[in-house]
DNA sequence: GTCTATAAGTAGATAGAC
DNA sequence: GTCTATCTACTTATAGAC
């Protein structure tokens, strides 16, 4: 596509994933894309208009990738290991690979009101891929009873993207952080 | 002590939970205190106080809560038990109990420098304990062999905290929120 | 396509009356 | 203690040159 503006896209997925929305200028997306301020006007018709392109972009990423894993898992895997390379999956597009991924979970409960509606399609569409993988479990026979599934697939992407908040890589690392989802997100799914 | 002092905290709180923090005016929170503007530097030097203000002491309420919940246990409880309380105090106090809680979940991670030094201490406290329960389920001889206890316990802290970010009373009822989050952290945690 | 210059609007903060 | 009036700084957005 054109260069100038996916630079000024990643630019503000850049800044979005680090100041927040409302912390987001015009201005220093500008320059970190190495412009001035009315060029991005060439590109966007406004500063809404980019922060919903980014963000709608941010979740597709994000359901790809998930997507992607799940898809490429080994056929005839069980459910189980389906949903742990989700969470492998939504954890490492989220903190090693995309800012546009963490654009997205660190800004999606405080987008003004237009914006919001924007990223509705994208949502929904992402946790109908959760929602099915939990299903699946339940009629594999292998989900824990009494789980509400609806709360619990809320609950596990809660635990995800709040990793976006605390990470540090100097800390723990990805490896080692993924290895704990997968272990506390099995056992709290399933019985064995 | 201060009435109009205090309403102006409250006020602050309300819109910081739903607005976040670069998104609260000091316009909006004068409107909501029934005052103007000017009236909120005869209490505070600043915007930046008053916000700090209030994520100190919005931290400190749920740490107080949870604290409370875990002491007025019965004596001899099971760790595990007192952990399921402190996954029913921490979500209590942040979603029915006080916009000032919530105010600390949704803006703990954008904020402005200044602000978020000054949140460290009671954050550390908050954060101590649980690192307190976890150890005891660990030397209870209870704990899920192989759980690296910090990543563990980012990721409950996480999976709560982001039930501000999604949870409807008008969908599910509080109650069953909280037992299902006790379900599968008690799930996670332990072996049985 | 990208710039400089600038308009228009908004937010934090202060001055000083009451 | 709280107000009206106002200052200053900043941010989005537009106009028009190159």
């Amino acid at each position: 596509m054109n260069a100038t503006r996916e630079r000024i896209l990643a630019a503000t997925a850049h800044i979005l994933s680090r100041r927040g929305v409302a912390g987001t200028r015009l201005a220093d997306i500008a320059a970190h894309a190495d412009l001035r301020t009315p060029a991005v006007y060439y590109y966007f018709t406004s500063r809404n208009d980019l922060v919903a392109e980014v963000m709608r972009d941010g979740q597709r990423r994000v359901r790809e990738h998930v997507h992607n894993a799940i898809t490429s898992a080994p056929p005839e895997s069980p459910v189980i290991e389906l949903i742990e390379a989700a969470v492998e999956a939504h954890l490492r597009i989220e903190l090693e690979l995309s800012d546009f991924a963490s654009a997205v979970t660190r800004n999606a409960g405080q987008l003004p009101p237009g914006i919001a509606e924007s990223l509705h399609l994208e949502s929904a569409a992402y946790h109908a891929i959760w929602r099915n993988l939990l299903e699946a479990l339940a009629e594999s026979g292998q989900l824990r009873t009494g789980l509400d599934i609806g709360i619990a697939r809320m609950l596990i992407i809660g635990a995800l993207n709040w990793t976006a908040e605390w990470w540090n890589p100097e800390h723990d690392s990805l490896d080692t952080l993924i290895a704990t989802a997968q272990s506390i997100v099995r056992s709290s799914l399933t019985s064995s």
